[in-house]
DNA sequence: CGGCGTTGTATCGCCATGGATATCACGACC
DNA sequence: GGTCGTGATATCCATGGCGATACAACGCCG
């Protein structure tokens, strides 16, 4: 459809949000040693840059060491508290661009029962127990495919001793190999389950990414049964109704 | 510190990007009727709304049908394109929301391996198999909280039946019981595990969060002894260093 | 046939953001 | 003490987004 997950990722602080903009501008300081620096190399006006500086450090404290006069002018150099931000502003960037990059299995459903932010819905592959908004009856769940473990059905006996609440019999349809991570789409359809063709526009579809290694351990081809589990917590649902 | 992070969700096809805002636009004009209404329930003014209307339609395709004239002088109908695209907002939206709200475990190393988009990296806890951007040395690697699998060790014999890459030792120094999920805080450092306080400002920590029923059947509190595991893909690796 | 409440446009003006410019303060080095 | 490149600050202006307003087109209904 042409249509891409996309995002801006931010962090907020008491009264300001910092967004990448801020955080290229800290980069081309450090680079550069001097704000007329950063300006010039970002091509924005000075002032307003500097402006910029004391806005953050009224809310996130000292970014700076800024010093003027001396030979050349003096300059500015960044805190530990500045590398630190960046480096988390970083860290969030990856996180959201990861759940921007993943595809993600979608499963619609009724709530069945809740306990809390909890609930167990019921799907086309089965019961779900996934997090939920309050107060709503339909639901959407999406599960990350890089969130669901594949297991051999041979070696998974302990359904207990592990702090996966999903647990799904599935067969491979598809397999999509790239470099170094495949993706892998499996059936949970308890009945007609291996229709062949791997068209499995049902409900019942699961998708997940595995390392290649992975894939060549479990022999992870299309026909092969397999069992797909991930967490509750990774489960998370979203109405569906407009209101 | 104050510091929360924070984002804004968009969708974007071809040269206009989606945000709340229309997301909100679309479910006005549903509630009321007309894009008169929907203008004036959001308080903006039917002329920007109406134009952003058609900007949408010439990326997206048809979202609404409109109608002048007729009896109340017509109105306008979302399609069902615009349903999908409000659901998909909403799924991309509570996806988001996840990486925003959960907690996550921060470790640094140093790329050791890499084969791809895959690398294996030195950490304080061990190596750990993530994605990892090209061309870094220095990276730190998050790890979201929810996508920690604890299990039983004494129930946990096979390493190699399932598509979980790592895969630690630890035990339980803080556990943060809240209404149905719990946030379970591990120590994977192998000689001084278990030092009693939970201060553990080391890299070695580890962070998962689980549901209370699973923490009461695996018996997850302090000083148990417990197996961590995460998937290569839900390990996310970021520069360190500014370029 | 006129009224009515929509959808379509076109135009004006407000206002916030941010660049452009100018001026001062500073302090180590020459 | 002069120089020079920097930080600090104030003012003006260009631009874009958006509300406000006005007007035509439309089609059903009384």
């Amino acid at each position: 459809m042409g249509i891409e997950k996309d995002f801006s990722t931010k962090l907020s602080a008491g009264d300001v949000t910092i967004e990448r903009r801020d955080i290229e501008m800290l980069e081309a300081i450090d680079r550069q040693g001097s704000m007329h620096g950063a300006a010039e190399e970002l091509g924005r006006s000075y002032a307003r840059l500097q402006n910029r500086i004391v806005e953050l450090e009224a809310e996130v404290g000292q970014l700076t060491e800024r010093q003027r006069g001396g030979r050349g002018g003096g300059g500015t150099r960044l805190t530990d508290t500045a590398h630190e931000l960046r480096r988390r502003f970083d860290r969030h960037a990856t996180e959201l661009d990861g759940v921007a990059t993943v595809t993600e299995s979608v499963f619609t459903g009724t709530v069945d029962e809740r306990t809390g932010e909890l609930a167990t819905v019921e799907t086309a592959a089965g019961p779900i127990v996934a997090l939920a908004p309050p107060g709503v009856r339909e639901v959407q769940i999406s599960v990350r495919s890089d969130a669901v473990v594949l297991t051999d059905p041979d070696e998974t006996p302990e359904p207990d001793g592990t702090s996966l609440r999903n647990r799904f019999a599935g067969t491979v349809t598809a397999v999509e190999p790239g470099e170094e991570i495949a993706s892998v789409t499996l059936s949970l359809a308890e009945d007609e389950a291996g229709d062949g063709n791997g068209n499995g526009n049902g409900d019942a579809d699961l998708e997940a990414l595995v390392t290649r290694s992975s894939r060549e351990r479990l022999g992870l081809e299309p026909g092969r049964s397999v069992v797909a589990s991930f967490k509750a917590t990774a489960a998370r649902g979203t109405r569906l109704d407009s209101q």
